[in-house]
DNA sequence: TAGCTCGTTGGACAA
DNA sequence: TTTGTCCAACGAGCT
């Protein structure tokens, strides 16, 4: 009989598509399951709240469809080096499979790993189950990583449309466990919030697991595709997948959800058309875009891309960062997606950049401020994602607008939320406020706000900044900047 | 090589 | 109310 082999889940907690468990299925032997919760090993970052909500539910729904082949899932909570090591020591596996990881910390500690097993005699092979396109292997003519999507994306797509998904393995063979030391119950790693529990909104809102992401997807082919192009940018209507989650825990993986889509509508099944699925997988794109980034820059979440904003003067302004925090900073559009992150852990695309910008550019505040701020509370906290994204807000990332682009968040609501929709479900207090001033009530008249029950500094805050000011203001401050010079990447300044 | 084009997501202002 | 133009300068990437 075939020993047994195991199969080592980290950001990849599904079943199908998942190359790790099809290669460890495959060889015919046993298959163990395991999961280390690891916030300890050299340079890891521990995973914010919302995240840990997050993880706690979807380890549940992957512990039970393992059961459902009689696969255990062991669960350790210590570095994974020594986890792992023990597993196939007490277990007399002779193989370890895992999907990789594009984190600096996560792909030393995967080395380390390797090493060890290697020199144990053990079979250790890592596949790939979350990016379309290895980070190192899309390459610029003269062979430096790209620092601009649109020839990034351009020369990835070049290499070939991305493989197509492989399904669950038919049948995983289970393994009579001996009790293997150091194992935990899910409930030991103590990753839901009890005092006080946040998370009711987030019940509302998420169903975590592979079957819930499953199920996400063919609601978003069926019901949002088709508005994909036209209306992504707007946060009143349901026209985004919210799958981040998912694929940032990878409940699916970034192929499944490319060619789902594209035989979603080759099939003539849902009405969108090649437009809303081109825009669709251009946003995949930019996924695979930030992961390179931040596998050629390892340290995107702290240090500025372009190292010309080392020079930036921020402000240390811990009383406007809180208002900011908790949706109280009195303009309409901010305050809604700050409290829609608040209590859902997820916020729209287009409000992200508008309370970012708000953020940076209105109060001048650190971008990393807000960095951190959105990794302890979003659900879909990425690595990759939110770093380069608030860099690009900052405009110290790689193809960062250009300095004078500043978000108006005034008209940014009245453009993607005309009717105040998303502002009054978020901010109740505003939902009586006539569709004209909703996303600018200073400027209604007494009368207005009278009808409104709206008492400006006493049911709602008056605008924490002027915006046209605070725009001046941050003009100037980016003037002060001196041209980029050379050498400006983040890796070739931070080999200290 | 040197030159050329382009750069996800905008805003203000003039006509 | 809508549309066009300009807003810095420069680096990336290609030819």
């Amino acid at each position: 009989m075939p020993s047994s082999s195991i199969v080592w889940f980290r950001d990849d907690l599904r079943l199908a598509d998942n190359p790790a468990l099809t290669e460890a299925a495959a060889s015919g032997g046993p298959v163990i399951a395991v999961y280390v919760h690891d916030v300890e090993s050299e340079g890891m970052r521990a995973p914010g709240g919302a995240s840990l909500w997050w993880l706690h539910h979807s380890l549940t729904a992957l512990g039970d469809s393992l059961r459902a082949h009689g696969v255990p899932l062991l669960i350790f909570r210590e570095p994974a080096r020594e986890a792992v090591l023990r597993c196939v020591t007490e277990t007399g596996a002779t193989a370890v499979h895992w999907n990789r990881r594009y984190g600096a910390a996560e792909i030393a500690v995967d080395t380390a790993v390797k090493g060890d097993l290697k020199a144990a005699g053990i079979d250790a092979s890592s596949h790939n189950a979350s990016l379309l396109y290895e980070p190192w292997k899309v390459r610029s003519k003269v062979g430096d990583p790209f620092k601009v999507f649109s020839p990034f994306w351009r020369a990835a797509m070049a290499t070939g449309e991305p493989p197509p998904p492989r399904p669950a393995p038919s049948s995983i063979k289970g393994a009579e466990l001996p009790a293997v030391s150091g194992a935990v119950r899910l409930e030991d790693l103590d990753l839901l919030p009890t005092k006080p529990d946040w998370a009711g909104g987030f019940r509302e809102t998420w169903r975590p697991g592979e079957a819930g992401a499953a199920e996400a997807l063919d609601l978003f082919l069926e019901e949002g595709l088709h508005l994909y192009a036209g209306n992504r940018d707007r946060p009143d209507m349901p026209a985004t997948s919210s799958l981040s989650p998912r694929l940032r825990f990878g409940e699916i993986g970034p192929r499944q959800v490319w060619h789902a889509a594209a035989h979603a509508l080759h099939d003539g099944r849902i009405r969108a058309t090649e437009k809303d699925l081109a825009k669709f997988h251009t946003e995949l794109g930019w996924r695979e875009f930030s992961y390179h980034l931040l596998f050629h820059n390892p340290d995107l979440a702290r240090t500025n891309f372009q190292r010309r904003f080392d020079a930036f003067p921020w402000r240390d302004d811990r009383k406007s960062l809180r208002l900011w925090q908790r949706g109280l900073t009195g303009v309409p559009i901010v305050d809604a997606g700050m409290r829609q992150l608040w209590r859902t852990g997820w916020m729209h695309n287009r409000v992200r950049m508008i309370v970012a910008s708000f953020l940076v550019k209105d109060l001048l505040i650190d971008w990393r401020a807000g960095e951190e701020f959105f990794w302890d509370t979003l659900v879909d906290a990425d690595p990759a994602n939110n770093a380069a994204s608030w860099q690009w807000v900052a405009g110290s990332g790689a193809d960062a607008a250009p300095y004078f682009r500043v978000f108006n968040p005034i008209t940014q609501g009245e453009k993607f939320d005309p009717d105040g929709i998303y502002v009054r479900r978020w901010v109740p207090e505003l939902a009586g406020l006539p569709n004209a001033v909703v996303h600018r009530p200073w400027e209604a008249s007494p009368a207005v706000l009278a009808e409104a029950g709206v008492r400006l500094g006493e049911t709602y805050p008056g605008p924490m900044v002027d915006h046209g000011r605070a725009r001046d203001r941050a003009l100037a401050a980016l003037a002060s900047l001196k041209p980029d010079g050379s050498g400006s990447r983040i890796s070739s300044d931070t080999a200290d």
